[in-house]
DNA sequence: ATTTTTTTTGAAAACGAATGAAAATATTTT
DNA sequence: AAAATATTTTCATTCGTTTTCAAAAAAAAT
């Protein structure tokens, strides 16, 4: 039991608690001689400072929470470690609190609060605005910094990472159209919220602008119940571009009209969004918007620590560049 | 600043702080009536106990360190998955330390110790027998219950969830023996550890029985490497069967067994380990072992809770059962 | 109506570190 | 060498709970 406390290590080295303390995070208001002397002391016992002690007394638990909702999906993974390689660059440890379809989200969040957390990265790309609305209302009523990490939103003080979606919408949808494409359908999500509206917009945009009329299809994220949804495609319509709003979907689109015999790119283009592996190890591979995930979370990790540390930051809407990799499935 | 303290509550229900305590902590000692004046105050109040300083007194935190390499990866997600809501079943809080290569293990492991943890889960099917001994024996001595997940110890006093690898490597190759092919390659990893040591071991075993040659050829686990080691394997080489031991290693042979105009399975057998989407969403489908990584998770951390609460566990080695998924890889 | 037993409550001491004010020591100025 | 000033160290309190011990109140037994 190495359980030595910062009183026994006062004790060996002659000087009181108070002057341990400082070496530890005052340490230039104390004299090199005795810094020295303590500093040798902690090593010799493996002193660390209890870190819940020091919380209680600080008030200051250089901890973060991190809210995720399904951390299965590629992209809240990646996400995650980047937030953890700033984290650990800054020495915040990461606490995770997972949110289930059956809990009270606001009530879940006060027990967040409860934690002492110095701060919150909410990683969520499925929320509504006003889902939004009332978990800044209540960050901000506990004064808790926090920053939303994949999320969109319309409301200027909302700290913010991610990309550009709607743009990205655009542009993959005229990649499309641009090679005399006429049918391009949007594979969504039957659940709403604001990413996926963008990406929407985008695509509606492009559609408009080129005088054809958009196609969004929605369906569940469920890799079976896809399969019956998309098998009607072949059927009758004559499609001959999709965009799935993420890979996996885009690629068991794909293998379902390459088994109803399309062949992709050149009756069928196909292309999705997050290039995660899914697009690389798909044959054909599968064109992806690169979302830069990982960035995401390191950026908005690194803004969090500038809000929890009071520094006026100059611009708490991040938005980063996105680019198109272009693989097999399109031309 | 909805900050109300014990003392509040204490003083809005005008009972002393001993009391508001026990209230939540041993509800049976105070009598009915003040019992539930004092929980309509913490209503009202919308009183939370401050963890920390709950922490402090109680010297238990209510959380567990999960310990972690490569978050990454699909099977240490979907395990924190398991872990995730097991732990909220038993009101424990998640607290994430992800260990780097260019990090010292043992000095990162008494860092978590300092961050008062109740256990530790660690995730790592990556370790040697030694690795596992140093920390076994860092938690001991801190008097710190741990588990670990997807790893498998020759140690009998080491707490650990997986499956039995060695025998999920035996019969995998086994089913491409019984379908004649004469040479099967075992496709693992340069690093060696455990897992894959057992899974070596399985293979080995099967091979050896039938009178044939173990052949194991080690790789990176990077994909554009692979994609070079992988091809010289199609000059010469007459290979008719190939097991990853990993889906995205066997998934990214396969491609490039199909890009050098091998037919998958006439020509070549393939299967992987884990049952991950990969093998679902490559074409062909991918035969794979099922490990079930989620239940692996779950149970850790359940048998953690186990030791955390002292009770006297009766099995400290759990074996989860796996399966194989037959797919269109393999005949 | 006492006394005894049981139940319920409160006062006060932890838990281990941070911190502002005061004391002790060292350094500079005169 | 004393006074003034600056630096370093210690003292005592605080953070918000849990928990022990003892006192008070209520219930049961006489």
């Amino acid at each position: 039991m190495s359980n030595a406390t910062i009183y026994d290590v006062a004790g060996a080295a002659g000087v009181s608690l108070a002057t341990v303390s400082r070496v530890l995070n005052n340490p230039e208001k104390v004299k090199e001689e005795t810094r020295q002397r303590v500093l040798k002391v902690i090593k010799e016992l493996g002193y660390r400072p209890n870190v819940i002690a020091r919380g209680l007394a600080s008030r200051k638990t250089t901890t973060v929470g991190v809210v995720i909702s399904d951390i299965t999906r590629a992209s809240v993974a990646e996400m995650l470690g980047g937030i953890s390689d700033i984290a650990q660059n800054y020495k915040y440890s990461i606490k995770l609190f997972a949110i289930r379809e059956d809990m009270d989200v606001l009530d879940t969040l006060q027990d967040i609060v409860a934690e002492q957390v110095d701060g919150v990265l909410y990683l969520n790309d499925e929320l509504s605005e006003n889902r939004v609305y009332d978990i800044k209302k209540m960050f901000n009523s506990n004064g808790i910094p926090f920053v939303f990490a994949n999320v969109v939103s319309d409301d200027a003080e909302v700290p913010t990472v991610s990309i550009d979606y709607e743009k990205a919408g655009y542009e993959i949808t005229k990649l499309m159209l641009n090679d005399h494409r006429q049918n391009v359908y949007l594979l969504s999500t039957a659940r709403r919220y604001s990413v996926n509206d963008k990406k929407e917009a985008g695509y509606t945009r492009a559609m408009e602008e080129a005088g054809l009329e958009p196609k969004i299809f929605r369906t569940s994220g469920d890799t079976n119940i896809n399969r019956m949804h998309f098998s009607t495609f072949f059927s009758d319509k004559k499609i001959d571009g999709a965009i799935g709003v993420r890979d996996s979907i885009a690629v068991s689109f794909m293998n379902i009209a390459r088994d109803n015999g399309r062949l992709v790119p050149r009756d069928l283009a196909i292309a999705g969004f997050q290039n995660t592996k899914y697009a690389l190890l798909s044959r054909p591979t599968l064109t992806s918007i690169d979302v830069p995930v990982y960035d995401i979370g390191a950026v908005s990790m690194r803004l969090l620590t500038k809000l929890m540390n009071q520094k006026d930051v100059d611009n708490i809407r991040i938005i980063l560049p996105h680019y198109i990799v272009k693989r097999q499935s399109t031309n």
